[in-house]
DNA sequence: ATATTTGTACGACAATCATCGTAGATTAAT
DNA sequence: ATTAATCTACGATGATTGTCGTACAAATAT
C-alpha cells in the first residue's frame, strides 16, 4: 500500500504559501497573515492546519503553551506536483499549449517575456551537454 | 446580480475535453470515450453532464429519443480562466515562476522548447506595434 | 485563589462532488 | 402486443471541505 502523497486544496495552499515565506509559525501568526487578505476565523485556520498535519502536509512541534507549524514539502516540489496535475487535466499534458495560453490570454509584461526567454535559452544550453 | 461564470471541476473538465474535440455528442458517446481511460458508470457520466447543463456549462438539444450535448464556452476561454486561477493560487500570479517550474521540473522536449520560443518571439514582435 | 486571557481539541454544519441504483419512458424486436 | 433494449430522471450515498461554536487546558493577572 503506497502512502499517496497529499496534494493541498486551495485553502491549504494559501497557508503553505505563508509558511514557505517564514517558518515555523504558530496558528496565531498564520491566522494574522491570512486575515490580511481574507475574512476568516481563527478556528478555521486552526482546523485547516490540524487537517494538514493529519494529512502529512505540516509538522508540528510543541513550543511552550502553543505549537509551531512547519511545512513537510518544499515549495518547488509541491508546486511542481500541482503543475503537473493541472497541466494534464487542463491542457492534456501539452506544455506548449499552456505557455501559449499563458502568454496569449493575459497581457504578460515585457519583463516577464524577457525573463521567460532567458530561462528557455538557459534550458537549451543545458540540454546541449 | 452578476451571473457568476461557472468553472468546471476535474471530472467536468474531462467531459469538456471530449466535447471540444467533437460536438455535439450524446451521453452514450461521451461515456464510451470516458470509459476508454477511466472506469466510470454510464449514469455517473449522465449525472455529471446533467449537472453541467444546470450550471450552464453545457447546452442540450433533443434528438429523437435522446439528447445531444454541446459546450457553452470555447476551449480557450475556459482554459484561460482556469489558468488564471491556478496561476494566482499556486504561483501568486507570477507567470515567469510558472514557466520556470514548468521547464525546470519536467524534462520538456526540445520540440516544446522550440515551440515556446517561437511563441515568445512572436509575442515580442506583436508588442512592438 | 479566582478571574481573564490565550491557545488547542473536538464536533457540528452545510455545500459540493463523484458515484451509482432504481424507476420510468420510449423505441425496437419478436 | 408483449418483451427487451436503450436513455433519461431522480434520489441516495459517502467523501471532502471550509466554516465555526463550544469546551477544555494552561498561563497570567488581579
Amino acid at each position: 500500500m503506497e502512502t499517496q502523497k497529499p496534494t493541498p486544496t486551495a485553502a491549504e495552499l494559501e497557508i503553505l504559501n505563508i509558511l514557505w515565506e517564514e517558518e515555523p509559525l504558530t496558528v496565531k501568526d498564520v491566522h494574522e497573515k491570512l486575515a490580511q487578505t481574507k475574512d476568516v476565523g481563527y478556528t478555521t485556520a486552526l482546523k485547516i492546519m490540524q487537517n494538514m498535519t493529519t494529512k502529512g502536509l505540516l509538522k508540528r512541534t510543541p513550543n511552550g503553551k502553543n505549537h509551531l507549524y512547519a511545512t513537510c514539502y518544499k515549495k518547488e516540489e509541491t508546486r511542481g506536483k500541482l503543475l503537473d496535475r493541472f497541466l494534464e487535466a487542463t491542457f492534456s499534458g501539452s506544455a506548449s499549449s499552456l505557455v501559449m495560453q499563458l502568454l496569449g490570454n493575459k497581457k504578460t509584461s515585457k519583463k516577464d517575456l524577457d525573463e521567460i526567454k532567458k530561462i528557455i535559452e538557459q534550458m537549451e544550453k543545458d540540454q546541449e551537454s
